[in-house]
DNA sequence: GCACGTTATTCTCATTCAGAGAACTACTCG
DNA sequence: CGAGTAGTTCTCTGAATGAGAATAACGTGC
């Protein structure tokens, strides 16, 4: 066969090697506000910096890669990581980026509920939720794909039922609407968010259930809901404001 | 110092290595139809089969490689280039997807206007632009590659003025209304069209121009306009009926 | 137990937007 | 010149949105 010929004839080594790494932007909400996991450099490059979890693609899939990271990060069980929603969110390859040799890196993006602390990993001294507000100066060019994260994320909420993925199995319209309140850092109008979600085919599905309390300041017991059967929300929840980022 | 120990006793072998590549799923207007720059691969492994252009990486930025691809099997000007809207579709990198080696592709999609027939560049016999109904078995896994650019570009058309790219410097709305049927496959109102292109601010601005004459079937000249300065549509302009493919 | 503040939920009302259809007009073609 | 085509503008109707408010259920602190 030609072909075969081809193929044994053929040398994986005469282009100049190239590192392909998967790293993760996780998000997750704590206290109201969007949490970002960070890892503190144990080896160099970037000793001691703050950077993306992520780590070198071997034999798996990418996106099994980036899956097994951010387990080792978060030390999740199996079943918790059926929970967080992965999906990639874009390939950086500048020459340079990466003082060792040629790094391609693939990040994900992963949206995950409410997640114990993290222990450290393999090649990470601590890896901590940190509240966005309080950025720090990231390692490498991971300041740029969070940013671009943080954007996906924002422009996800409005057209998919993704908040769903932060929340917990059974939630109430408010910590919904706590999600949204959080990602575009905007206070959503209460009644107008609740009249929206439930009028958005598939969105969110009634559980029949109610909270056992009211809020911790009062207030009745909210009904709870469970994620829909939708994958796009149309009509779509849209940001409010928007006129400045427009042109 | 310790970094730069460390860096000068890095291995860049120590890894398989895995070579990268970038493809563009390349779209244009045609009478009226959406076509798909292909080429026929002039080397193993597929050999005989289309593909999409694409080139492995080397030195440059893989941006640059993909604009250099698609410059080479095109024969593009860079002045041409410049008109052609370019931006990553996403990675592909599952194992065995190519047999020659592991393989990690960075898709690139291009939206380009009115262009000449290509010439054969390198590694390809013939490149063509294909029509999209004429779907042919491709190498690869770049079907699901031009499935996926096919879904973003229908997309991008919704929230950006993206349609424009695909129209020549100056073009009637009755044009810019041919990018969307042909995109989205269906026939859009022309009145309603028309209204909504107007009334989204920064999509177009006008020329004061008008065509020189009239359709080729009759009909009143037309009134020209240029890409207006939005990087957002505000309100979008969305697809009609979609109601199949929300769940 | 009670007054009060808080919050879930529902309504109202005014405004904007989208879909359908049509009118009006300027053109090309035969 | 007459018929047909297409660019542009209007009208009408129903849906969606934003702002504000009403109602009612609940927790807290006295």
């Amino acid at each position: 066969m030609d072909e075969s010929d081809f193929l044994a004839a053929y040398n994986p080594r005469a282009f100049d090697p190239m590192a392909v790494t998967a790293d993760i932007v996780a998000l997750t909400i704590r206290d109201g506000r969007l949490h970002v996991l960070l890892v503190r450099r144990g080896e160099p490059p970037f000793r001691g910096a703050w950077a993306l979890p992520g780590g070198f693609v071997r034999e798996d899939d990418l996106e099994e890669a980036a899956a097994r990271e951010l387990a080792e990060e978060t030390s999740l069980s199996p079943a918790d990581l059926d929970r967080v929603h992965l999906e990639q969110l874009g390939t950086y390859g500048k020459p340079g980026r990466d003082p060792r040799m040629r790094v391609v890196t693939v990040a994900y993006l992963a949206f995950a509920p409410w997640l114990p602390d993290p222990k450290a990993g393999s090649d990470a001294d601590a890896a901590v939720w940190t509240p966005l507000t309080a950025t720090r100066e990231l390692a490498f060019d991971h300041a740029k794909i969070l940013d671009d994260g943080l954007e996906r994320a924002r422009s996800k909420l409005e057209y998919t039922p993704l908040a769903t993925s932060f929340v917990g199995e059974e939630f109430t319209i408010s910590e919904l609407r706590a999600v949204y309140d959080a990602v575009w850092e905007e206070q959503l109008h209460p009644g107008n968010f609740h009249r929206k979600v439930l009028s958005v085919p598939g969105f969110v599905e009634s559980t029949g259930l109610t909270t056992e309390r009211g809020g911790p300041r009062g207030g009745p017991r909210a009904r709870l809901y469970r994620k829909g059967d939708a994958k796009y929300l149309h009509p779509a929840l849209l940001r409010p404001s928007r006129e400045d980022e427009i042109r």
